[in-house]
DNA sequence: TGCTGGCACTCGGTAGCATCGAGTGCCAGG
DNA sequence: CCTGGCACTCGATGCTACCGAGTGCCAGCA
């Protein structure tokens, strides 16, 4: 669609720009793309190029800069693929292998190493409401009138609700009803909470009701996990405040951060730019997504957030390795 | 120390630069201090004030702006305690009416909360490792060499651990694990965890081994969980990009940011300036900070981060408010 | 037909300069 | 001790001139 020489020609104005944010002149792109032409040459295929739509001029008179659909391009058919800095493997790699404990600690540490190695936001979204099987359930007392109802699900994932206590229901209450619990939801999907029949007991009843109800209740209305890392990055992407206003009220509203990359992902994306993310505090950013895996299954979503402007190879490559060490990582247990 | 009218015009110049961010001449001061003297005097006064470094210009023949000894006089002596303001109040109170679920959810979502209420960044440190006592301990097999260990302290929270599992060490092994730690373990501080012996029996222990390494292991050096919100009102809050890159740095190291508020509530400060933090980056940044508590024990604390030209009042009555509201609600559980 | 050198033109950015005005310090007088 | 008056300072604003990177276009050449 695109003839060679314009395409070397885009390449190197995306190239450049993402490197100087400055508008590129047609005598850096005779300079830096390899192509032998003179820059008259090069100033008409770039009109012809900013006629298509693949650049613009901010004004008349200045060097030309990527649109949207010119970044598309450059990342649907030039961009090769680059793989790690070295360095950047390395810290990659001794990442996962130092990385322990919880998952939500270790979400947000990848997060943060996303954004180390981009230099942009990185953003992860932890697994949602799964249909893991229920592997332990237990009431625990912690005041005379609280309990804790503590759920290991197949996934590793832990939930814990407070529940109130009916009546001053005693410890052998607490272990009744953590013996049924168990009994019925032991190794069953969190869609069989509703057939728990009663005990028949009325005190072991009560604390029966409140476990089923926090389990039920909390059920759907939990958001998914987000973290983000390396906000400061988003300050050190853009140099006009609003847009780093605009970019860091968006990463705020988890909700909003989790339907994005989603609705990214639904679309078959890997790549979002500006418009294309669906968000209009977002037209000067783009976004790489990825998923990541639990024992096959794709779990959650990494991404990166930074400019429309941002290093697309280093990038997808950070985020590619990123999501797959994390899918070994987390299937390997 | 500071005659009556000095302290007026004090007060007059924060006030009204802390409104305007604009450089405070006489002439605003008479109209706003509401010190019936003429703008010579003023001006005078405002000399002296220099001299005795509540006030500073920023350039010959300009007004005057506080002094971080300015912000601190005005904290202490001239600042009149606010009250929320009406709405405010109704919000806070919505809030912790339909916290729910999770500690960790709901101190993010305070965390936010602050900084909607005071439009600067909020930060919340969640408990340290306390000296709760255990109150159940669990070996939940995950796959079959992995298990998870997860511990419901006496406070409420809940730790969970991944263990390798030695050998492919059967269900049995781990019920025998699990009441074999449960019988030592449950009523204890965390502390006695070294004196739980061995249980004879070599498979067993095996898990046991794994267990109890795993909790001591990840105890001390788990940094106290720190949750930042409203990170984009820091780039509201101030004008100066350069500056916003490096609060937002300092806000992101979760570490340091601990440090922070430990340092400032140690050495008995309830509002620190500028240099008082401690930390050059926030040389232009002021911190609140209270302390919250559970049982009347001091848990964790609270604070607001936001520029030295903060609204002190209306920021300190948020927090003020927050960490009771949120002691009662963790107390009550 | 396609590429090139040449050329007139555009227009943002920077520097110099005059002007304005908010604000100051100081002083003499009430 | 306070005040009105006054000269002075200096950042901000606006204007003009100029520079130069970059463009579009055209005539000429392979």
């Amino acid at each position: 669609m695109l003839d060679e020489r314009k395409a070397a020609i885009l390449r190197a104005v995306v190239e450049e720009y993402i490197d100087t944010a400055q508008p590129v002149g047609s005598a850096h792109v005779v300079q830096s793309s390899g192509v032998h032409v003179s820059s008259a040459t090069v100033r008409n295929d770039m009109a012809s190029l900013e006629q298509e739509g693949y650049l613009r001029q901010p004004h008349t008179s200045a060097g030309r800069i990527p649109t949207e659909k010119g970044y598309r391009f450059f990342v649907d058919t030039l961009g090769q693929p680059a793989s790690l800095r070295r360095t950047d493997a390395v810290q990659v790699r001794s990442f996962f292998e130092q990385a322990h404990g919880e998952l939500e600690q270790m979400l947000q540490d990848t997060s943060r190493l996303l954004g180390d190695l981009t230099t942009y936001a990185g953003v992860v979204v932890g697994p949602g409401p799964t249909e893991a099987t229920i592997r332990s359930v237990q009431v625990v007392g912690i005041t005379p009138t609280t309990a804790l109802v503590v759920v290991v699900l197949s996934s590793g994932a832990v939930e814990k609700h407070t529940i109130e206590l009916p009546e001053s229901a005693g410890e052998e209450r607490l272990s009744a009803a953590t013996a049924h619990l168990a009994a019925h939801l032991t190794g069953s999907p969190r869609t069989r909470l509703r057939s728990v029949p009663a005990t028949g007991d009325a005190r072991t009843d009560g604390v029966w009701r409140q476990a089923i109800g926090s389990l039920a209740g909390h059920r759907g209305d939990e958001p998914d996990q987000v973290f983000v890392g390396g906000t400061s990055q988003v300050a050190r992407a853009f140099d006009a405040i609003e847009t780093v206003r605009e970019v860091l009220g968006v990463l705020e509203q988890q909700y909003v951060v989790v339907t994005l990359l989603r609705d990214v992902m639904d679309r078959g994306l890997q790549v979002a730019i500006g418009t294309e993310t669906g968000m209009a505090p977002l037209a000067e950013c783009a976004l790489i997504v990825a998923p990541y895996e639990v024992d096959g299954e794709p779990t959650g979503s990494i991404g990166v957030l930074g400019p429309s402007r941002m290093d697309y190879p280093q990038a997808m490559a950070a985020v590619a390795v990123v999501s797959g060490r994390l899918s070994k990582r987390l299937t390997e247990g």
